[in-house]
DNA sequence: TCCATAAATTTACGCGCGTAAACTTTTTTG
DNA sequence: CAAAAAAGTTTACGCGCGTAAATTTATGGA
């Protein structure tokens, strides 16, 4: 590139040769100038490596391409994965992802969504924290920005929803214990979502279609630590000769990796083989259940599906001005994983 | 609050009784203005929630109030709770956080600094790639924008580093080893960051002085999937008897939590206790280390210590405008972990 | 009470760009 | 090749706020 630095648009205009007001129609859609046009500019472009200021542009423009992002607890992986995945379908959309999470507060979510709100996003992908968020609050702002609820849902709040079928998932995996050996109890702690309601009452609806007696062990604990309350409570339960089955299907992978400690803590074998003490799986397909000893019989999360799907609705919503006509609700299946832990 | 919606800071300074200038004024610093004036801000704030418009705010500044995190993998709860923490750190202080993450991918990494120039930010902290980094270009950058680096350091380049003692680290945990049992054997994939090289060299370093023949077992792999590595490699190097000690040091803990996988299916009970055929320990206390099973014996980053200084530094370096005198590199020590794996 | 000083107000300009309107040039079409 | 359509140019204004300069008002200490 040429040394002399381009300090704004008008400069660079006159360097390419074109008006600006043709330059801003490039930067704003490339493919809404000529061929020939457009072929300058970015002639222009490699010579002076020149970007618009985004202050500026966002600033003039009703609606900018800001697309927020919020996660309910980033030090999560299942989250970082797929806030990762979707960061870079909106990049490649030509849009600008801004990443937030709530960790697990629900006053920050809040200030997240007002933070948001003074971004003029164009649309919003917000992972809702479940039972913490203030519902009022959130139902306020999907009225005033386009907004699509994925993982954890909120009946009737944000224009649509994406996520997964939580009866499917556990039906497949409640279906899987029970052909290869004891029907499962379900160990729960109090739901931070929705999603933890539905797995429950689809284990028990499962057992029952199977004609088992469901038991759910419900522990105490509260908060996204689940690991800690999955090892501590599991202890707990253990030595308290709680479990009515050798096989337990906990509510979620990190559950579960808590329960796995709990039971290497108590000396309790875990697997599927012969001379195991207990059966022990999960839900979610964890990027870490990979690697737990033994590895973690689950139902796997279809990221991809989710992440593509989540974008995909956000677009549409966003062309579609007004809205659409009615909420829609969409959800994936899962796939069974079956490793060494059940 | 009224009804009336405040559409900018005239309308505002209006409602308030104050003029635009003071109001503004206030807005970049409250203390700025007398006590009396603030309090009828506040007041007129309480009754219309006014926010000045972020874009035209970050326009005219020269310099913004936006801080920018880059960490390399935020899929990695280790960033993940580090850029959790310097974020509220930031927000406390008044400054707007942006977070990034370069994904483990080089180019992703100078597009991330490209948009962080044009976000014209008072400061940058950055968590490089390492070894994968473009240099040139994050050298460029940092002649730009004021910058700390932390996690992992590139000589000579920002105005500071703030990270962990990689070498005391690994000497107090040689030593614990070779205290409690056999002297360790070193298991490593190549590096990705200078630390990884000064971990390698500080165990050579500490067994050499306690009279030990070191022993450095590298296995080949590239990325971020440590565990992927750990656990595949893992099992090879069990496989080909290429242990040459029953304790086992990992270069860290992500890559140890793959490792214990590895001995689990290859049937070889790790702990420190009797009839354990192997002791395995890692570096860094990761999130998840709580959790493996056994519980993994490791060296506690000082996250705190380590983001707490970061951000001070950055202030400070904020506050000088010229810059450091001269680069000033922190670190911290590590506090050693034992639990049951080691 | 007066005066020095601090603080607020008034006035005015500029930041970089989006965008509208009227006009001119280029491309397409029959 | 002429006329219609498409694309580009000129001109001009506005977005919401930072900020400087000159002026007015408020504050507090002797």
């Amino acid at each position: 590139m040429d040394g002399g630095k381009i300090r704004n648009m008008q400069e660079f205009a006159d360097v390419s040769g074109i008006s600006r007001p043709t330059v801003s129609k490039y930067f704003n859609d490339p493919t809404s100038v000529r061929q020939s046009t457009r072929d300058r500019i970015e002639e222009a472009l490699e010579r002076y490596d020149y970007r618009p200021n985004i202050f500026a542009v966002n600033q003039n423009r009703r609606l900018t391409k800001n697309i927020g992002i919020v996660v309910p607890y980033l030090a999560d992986p299942f989250f970082a994965e797929i806030a990762r995945n979707i960061e870079r379908r909106c990049i490649d959309a030509g849009f600008w992802p801004i990443l937030f999470s709530s960790h697990g507060d629900r006053r920050l979510e809040v200030d997240i969504l007002d933070t948001l709100r003074s971004l003029k996003p164009a649309g919003v992908l917000l992972a809702p924290l479940g039972r913490a968020s203030d519902r009022a609050e959130i139902e306020k702002f999907c009225r005033d920005v386009p907004t699509v609820l994925f993982d954890s849902n909120i009946d009737g709040v944000g224009e649509a929803f994406v996520g997964s079928d939580n009866f499917h998932f556990i039906a497949v995996m409640v279906d899987h214990l029970c052909r290869t050996g004891e029907p499962p109890c379900f160990f729960e702690m109090p739901p931070v979502n929705p999603n933890a309601n539905k797995r429950r009452n689809a284990y028990v609806q499962a057992m029952e279609a199977l004609g088992h007696t469901p038991d759910v062990i419900r522990v105490p604990g509260e908060g996204w630590g689940f690991e800690e309350v999955g090892c501590v409570e599991g202890m707990r339960v253990i030595s308290e000769r709680r479990l009515t089955s050798n096989t337990v299907l906990c509510s979620n992978d990190r559950l579960a990796i808590g329960f796995l400690t709990a039971c290497y803590q108590k000396g309790l074998r875990v697997g599927s083989v012969e001379g195991s003490a207990l059966r022990v799986a999960g839900i979610d397909d964890h990027p870490f259940s990979r690697f737990t000893s033994p590895p973690l019989t689950t139902v796997a999360q279809d990221y991809t599906s989710v992440s593509e799907r989540s974008v995909e609705t956000l677009f549409a919503l966003i062309d579609t001005e007004g809205g659409f006509p009615a909420r829609t609700e969409t959800l994936f299946e899962g796939k069974l994983v079956i490793r060494a832990s059940a």
